[in-house]
DNA sequence: AAGAATTTGTCCGTATGTATC
DNA sequence: AGATACATACGGACAAATTCT
């Protein structure tokens, strides 16, 4: 595995790139195709590589995706399942929270009508009762991408996917929840393109309110 | 590997309980010995589960350790290794900032003497013309802990982790920076335990302000 | 369009190193 | 010290998928 990773590293293969055939691997290092084929399963499992049968090994893209699965487990086996949900959703506020300043500065004095189209269908939605995780997720990226922190935006994203897969339910709850959810989105939104970091906090706030709460009264479940 | 998972969480197995061994799981799933151990390898590197040679195969603690791997790997290959690097770091500080008023509110009106006397080492060392990796690592760990919330403090041990990783030497760069950054700790500190929430984070921009200019000043470098 | 070549997926058998009792 | 249980490693064979001729 540190043999493959040093040939990656060494030769700056890029994602997409092809690496040596497990045969040709077996000779150069001197071991058996049991061996190479497991270091490489475990990079694989990391997504630093890509296995294609009938094609070969690349070079993958190193996403979060091994983290959101390593973490849906762990949320699966708590003792409560709440607790570690409970903990995914306060990295996610402490994410808008700690970005407020970089956010707010980008955005300020410019209008993102795709975004401002989404809270408005988010609001449609809740009032009509029904839920919108997708416009959730996508909201939060596109405020997200205007810090220019790709690192960010993966981090923000894997944690809203293990929530939704722990808890795939309800967003909020009931009705009124929702409303004041998809309602402080908005305010998100107009908070930081007027320039406003307190009444953006504010709504990053009142955005987690309901769910913190569902969250911290609800008891515990067997899974 | 899928139903490896399941049968954790089905059986709702805890990290350091058993797995079945080898042999009895080709029996029970009814396929090769080589198929087990390469779904075995891919668990382990997720940190799922732990194998050891003559005990067998047990529930792992599931840390962020496979996240670190990955992106140290990613900050190995950019473009130029330093738009990673500044990624990291502006997560750390994210989460500083993110964290601040719930560190703030569980600090105010409290003395914690180890991390002062942490922050003094800081700041002797400095002086002195040393870094301190080890004392930064643990005041920032001595930090999170207060809010209670282990994925939090994880998940920046990991981006130091990966940091000191990527950039082993300097912390900050020169001596009048080092001694600023070792104040700056010392700063966070006295504000938190004032219960200043703004002097916080005043002291989180001081604390990154000289690591930040680094990086962003910095040519690209081959590894 | 058919067949050959390449490459990964799976399986089997055997021998070896390691930990536990 | 010996026996047992278990993971590690190797080599060979065939199947399945993809690509090339």
């Amino acid at each position: 595995m540190d043999v493959i990773e040093q040939y990656i590293i060494s030769k700056g293969l890029k994602p997409g790139d092809p690496l040596p055939t497990e045969a040709r691997l077996c000779e150069d290092l001197g071991v058996s195709r049991s061996s190479v084929r497991e270091a490489f399963r475990q990079l694989q499992a990391l997504d630093i590589v890509a296995v294609h049968q009938g094609r070969g090994t690349f070079v993958s893209d190193m996403s979060l995706r091994p983290l959101v699965k390593s973490l849906v487990i762990r949320a699966s086996l708590g003792t409560d399942n709440f607790t570690s949900l409970k903990e995914v959703v306060e990295i996610r506020e402490v994410l808008d929270v700690g970005l407020a300043r970089k956010i707010v500065e980008s955005m300020e004095g410019t209008r993102h009508e795709e975004l401002h189209s989404i809270t408005d269908v988010m609001i449609a939605k809740a009032e009509r009762g029904e839920s919108f995780p997708d416009e959730d997720i996508a909201f939060h990226r596109g405020l997200m991408q205007s810090v220019g922190n790709a690192l960010v935006e993966q981090l923000m994203s894997a944690m809203w996917i293990i929530h939704m897969a722990v808890l795939p339910d309800l967003p909020a709850g009931d009705q009124t929840s929702m409303i004041a959810t998809a309602r402080a989105h908005r305010d998100m939104l107009l908070a930081s393109e007027a320039g406003d970091v307190e009444g953006y906090e504010a709504a990053v706030d009142a955005h987690y309110a309901p769910l913190l709460r569902t969250l911290g009264n609800l008891p515990s479940q067997q899974n």
